[in-house]
DNA sequence: CCATAAAAGTGACCGGAGGTCATTTTTAGA
DNA sequence: TCTAAAAATGACCTCCGGTCACTTTTATGG
């Protein structure tokens, strides 16, 4: 039982970050703080440092798991696809599984908009382990391009009507619903992507 | 000069306003303390409270004017506009005028999100002297519209693509330029609002 | 089985935030 | 010059993220 003592330690850190996303998926990021943390895992303040450096250090590691999880359910089905359209139903099905992840859509907002302050949390947030990343995007669209239109872009743009409707989801605005949404977003890519015809 | 102390503690409530467009301007509005604020505009922090009841409060009443005076710049182009395509093209001509006030931008996208979070805030900046209108823009496209496509709808996307490329913006991705995300959108509106052909 | 060292856990403390309010300073007018 | 009201002050409150000297628990060699 040479282990015993670095198990407990795994378990605390599991303890305190299934306390963390619970908290953060109620009340958000900056509202959610530390010491509701521990408190709630039944720990005190200063547990927590053990494990982790800093609040955003804890949530850039949750973020990196729930994309990673996000994206496992989507492999497959995009490269199912024949054509752009397709492609781009099989990435909005993938966003829509974000948007039905309890509110955890804001909260990535939110700590989005937060990063930007950062210099260094910024360069990570660019990171597409942190973000829906253009690049993955590119890869993901790039054998139906039927233009010579830079694959990337038509992600970004994507990529930015998608943060729009968050905002607009996050304000409570009810103008636009889901649907709106991915039929606005395909039809630009497919402008952008698709010979006319 | 009934009026000498009236004039008094307006003079300061305008330095201090001054002191907080600098600052808010420079560092964003989370970042810009209520002491610093004081402190710049050569007062005790405890002034600001008598002119305003929180940060938030001025902070509104800033956006309140600046939305107010882009607003004003953008009367009559609009009006000028033989369809729906010019339309958007002066509708875009203001949201340009907006990215190139310093980066007040990236500073109302900080705190519209930042509002998302209080359910008063939230309600005040769904209305139109806060934000970007889907109203105002329908008023302003509806005269162009061949569709029975809401105008609304239409604004709402726009927003979205605006307010999404400025998270694009902030992190500093270079992916798209802001001609791009004009394109795209006023592709978007025309797809929805004006006749195929 | 105990002594001891290492690891885990604690919570008082720090600086700085937004906001409060009793107190002091300035001002207006009789 | 005196006084009452208005303006300005800054110590103080609570809470935040983060630190660290300290206590408690645990593993292990003699």
């Amino acid at each position: 039982m040479a282990k015993k003592q670095q198990e407990k330690s795994q378990q605390t850190m599991q303890e305190l970050m299934a306390s963390a996303i619970e908290l953060f998926g109620s009340n958000g990021f900056i509202q959610t703080s530390v010491a509701e943390i521990t408190e709630h895992a039944g720990y005190a303040k200063g547990s927590f440092y053990r494990h982790w450096n800093s609040k955003d250090e804890l949530f850039l590691i949750i973020v990196e798991q729930k994309l990673k999880r996000y994206r496992a359910k989507r492999n497959g089905k995009v490269d199912k696809a024949k054509n752009l359209e397709e492609a781009m139903h099989a990435i909005w099905d993938f966003l829509e599984s974000i948007i039905n992840d309890k509110n955890w859509s804001s909260i990535f907002l939110e700590f989005t908009v937060y990063s930007a302050k950062s210099e260094t949390l910024r360069k990570l947030m660019n990171k597409s382990v942190y973000r829906l990343s253009n690049e993955i995007f590119a890869e993901l669209v790039h054998n139906h391009m039927e233009t010579d239109f830079p694959p990337e872009k038509i992600g970004a743009l994507n990529t930015a009507l998608f943060e729009g409707y968050l905002i607009h989801r996050s304000l409570g605005t009810q103008v636009l619903s889901l649907p709106d949404v991915r039929a606005a977003a395909i039809a630009l890519a497919l402008r952008n992507g698709a010979k006319q015809g």
